[in-house]
This record gives C-alpha cells, structure tokens and sequence, in this order.
DNA sequence: AATTTATAGATTATCGTTAATCGTTAATCA
DNA sequence: TGATTAACGATTAACGATAATCTATAAATT
C-alpha cells in the first residue's frame, strides 16, 4: 500500500473550522478577551452555526477560548497570575519529558529535530510571528512525542498552545526580533547530542522563561490592558 | 442579596446529559470500550442527538469517552501504560499542589477537609463503590483549591478524573474493601496539621499508588480483559 | 428618586430532519 | 474463482428553524 498521493481527504467542516479559527487567534486577528459569537462566525465561513459551535468547544478544550453558557464565548484572556502558573508548571513537565526523552532518542530522532530547527529558521527569516510561533510548538511537541509518554504529551500541549498563542502576539507587539528562537532551540538539540541528562534537564528549564520576563516584570495584568497602552503609544 | 433557597435554575440539558452519562461510567453502568450512540443515547435521555452530542464532547474533555470522527465515541479505556503514566504524574503534580496548599492552609480549610473526609466516611459505611470515588476526588479537589493553583487544578483535574472512574470499578470488580481509603485520607490531613512541609510531600506521594497495584503487577493489559476474565472466573 | 417590572434585541441552546460517511454484505465480471 | 464494485444499514455530521436565556433600556410603581 501506498500512501496517499495527495490528501483527498475532506476533514469534518468543524475541524477546519476550527483550524481556521486557531490560525486567526494565533495571528492575532482575534483578540484576548474579545467574543467569538457562533451565527456571525457560520455566517463568516459560510457553515452552520452548529459546525461552528464544535469548533469552539475544541477550541476551549485547547485553551483558547473560554465559553460562558448562555453567555458567549470568548477568547482566552490570560492573567499575569495565569501565565506564571503555566511556565512554572510547564518548565516542570518539559524537564520530566526531556529526560524520558533523551532515554529514548535515536539519531533518526535528532535527525527529525533539527528538520524541525530548520522550519523555525526559515519562520525567522520571513519574519513571520504566527510561523515562528507554529514552528516553536511543533519543536517541542516532537520532544514530547519522542518521550514516548502520552499522557505526559496531552498535558504539556494543553498547558502550552495557550502560551504560545500569547507569545507570538505579545512578541509582535513589542516588535521583538525573532533571532533568539533560533539558538535557544539549536542549544537544546546540542543537549540531546551530548547525552548528558543534566544538560538536557537544564537547558530545558531554562529555554521558556525568557521571552515573558518584560511582560511579566510590567504593570500590566493582562494582554488587554498591554494592547490598550501600546496602541496609545502610537 | 440571599443566595438561591433551593436550585431552580435549569442547568443547560447538555450539561444534564454530561452529568448523567458521567454517573454512568463512574458506577460501571457503561463499560471501557463500550460505543455510546448518540441516537440512542437521544431517545434514551429524552433529549435531542444535539445535546447528547455536547455532552459527548464535555466527556472526551475530561478524558472519559473518545470520539473518533465518523466512527463514534467510546469509554475511555486505559492501558496499563496509560494508567502507570497518569499516575506518576499525578503524583508530581498533587505533591506541587500540597506543597501550595499547605503554604496557604487556614483552621477554616483543615475544617472543610475534615467534612469531606466526612463524606467519605459516609460513603464507606453504605459501602457505595460510586460514591467513594466521588467523595474521594471532592477531598482531593479541595486541596488543589486550596492551593491557589488554577492551572494546577485543571491539569490534576484532567489527568484524574479518569483514573478516579478506573479504581472505582477495578475496587467493585475485586470486591475490594473501601475501608483503607478512609485512614489514608485522615493521614493527609494530618500531614496538613503538622504543618511540615517534608511530611505533606511524603504522605501524599504514597497516596494514590497502592490502590493500583494489583491490577498493574497482573498480566491484564486492560480493563476490559480483566472484566471478562472476573465474569468467567464466577 | 429609587426600585421594581416590562419589553426588545441579541445570542446561545435545542430540536427535527437531511446529508455524508463507514463497514458489511451482495452482486458483477473477467 | 477471486477481486472489484454496488448497494444497504447504521451512525455520525451538518443544516435551518425555533425556543430559551441574558442584558440593557424604558416604563411603571411606590
């Protein structure tokens, strides 16, 4: 059997739905806290509000949406509080995959890796923060899939997709350069070649703190507020 | 503004639905790996394939049912993998909980502790399988709450409620007796009590494994193998 | 004037029905 | 006969329409 000469395969409407919808938050066409109301989105992309409306509840399982019954559904606003509780949390979980990871890596792994690097350089070189940002999440979900621990998989990309979400808009907004993903990501690779499983364990607590420390060291408390003073700005 | 005098308002149907289907699977009325149809489910529940469709979803959500597109939804059933993986990392994480919580512990929270081990207790007395599963997570859900930690909460959440379903009908189908659950719980608290952080670490670490043990040193790889071996077995 | 009650508009929740999909069995044909 | 295609039954996916709910504003009541 051959696989598939190209995909025929027409996914659920709710799927690419959903798809369409975590692309626009990503790239930050939607914004924290603003709602996402089901006729006007079936309307938009021209399928039923019912198809819409299991979009949602994927996106609200990823994180990205929170839904109010009877209310709405909004798009996930996370606190100043939130996000620190997430990188600690997700600092702890990327550690303990690592490890069960670097248990299990074969050169074909690293080889995988690096072609993984390679998108994230070619996301920089365009410039692009919604690329950089998919790019950064498929790095580390191959980690994750490399442990070879499901459960350990579904929690850190549960945790984690909210995350970059942010950092790809928080990024943009403050016009920061994306060059520094290349070598914390590369730095991690080296880990993983060296073997050294207390290499591995501290190159990886230390590669996601970084980029939030200006957020999380400001006045603001959440996203909103931070679009609202940099529009001002302007 | 008093509070309600007693619950008139009507909870969405779906959410209804989600609690009814959850019952279900908690008590053994359904089984791992047993096809829930949406139809059926439907006229079952008086309800429309819309709302049982939704309920559906909350149940993948927490990890009890998995929906596979155009195939159906099934009870979750969990390896012996599976469930070593939940349980390792629920262990981590409700020792980061503890820890929290015992930092932000007050007379007025122990109290609250005491009164679900209360309901434990009761539970055990009528020697209800169901309902010590339930009181047991309501203890342990306080904790997380008490420790501040909502990211935390949901991760313990997501990752347990599973598991919690899993014991209760292994502990029915070994005709296990419910007693111990009320001593180990009483520890915990008493861990609280002392206020000593190394002691909370210790007692809740050893919690939750000694129930599985049976079942993971077996040779059964799932639950279903083990319900048919158990049938036969009478 | 302050509080309660009506009302209207917008949005989600639910329904009943129809369409698409999957797996199985029957039919066809070389 | 063996393999491919067609048809069927069961089930999920999607739709359009209606009902229930919430919010904000206006009217009424005290």
């Amino acid at each position: 059997m051959r696989g598939k000469l190209f995909s025929i395969k027409n996914s659920p409407l709710s799927e690419q739905a959903y798809k369409t919808l975590l692309d626009a938050i990503f790239n930050g066409s939607f914004f924290p806290g603003e709602p996402l109301r089901e006729l006007h989105l079936a309307q938009e992309l021209e399928i039923s509000q019912t198809s819409v409306r299991e979009a949602l509840t994927k996106l609200e399982h990823v994180g990205l949406v929170v839904r109010v019954p009877n209310k709405g559904t909004f798009v996930t606003e996370l606190s100043k509080k939130e996000i620190e509780e997430r990188i600690t949390l997700r600092g702890t979980l990327e550690e303990i995959a690592g490890v069960e990871a670097l248990k299990r890596i074969t050169p074909a792994a690293l080889a995988d890796l690096n072609l993984k690097l390679g998108n994230i350089i070619r996301a920089v070189s365009i410039n692009s923060y919604f690329e950089v940002a998919q790019a950064d999440l498929e790095f580390h979900r191959l980690i994750w899939k490399i442990s070879g621990n499901k459960t350990l998989y579904e929690m850190l990309d549960q945790l984690t997709v909210p995350l970059f979400a942010f950092i790809s808009i928080l990024r943009r907004f403050e016009k920061e350069s994306l060059d520094g993903a290349i070598e914390s990501h590369r730095e991690i690779i080296e880990a993983f070649g060296s073997g050294v499983d207390g290499r591995v364990r501290e190159v990886i607590r230390q590669h996601s703190s970084p980029i939030y420390i200006n957020f999380l060291n400001s006045e603001t408390e959440n996203l909103q507020a931070l679009a609202r003073k940099t529009l001002l700005r302007k």
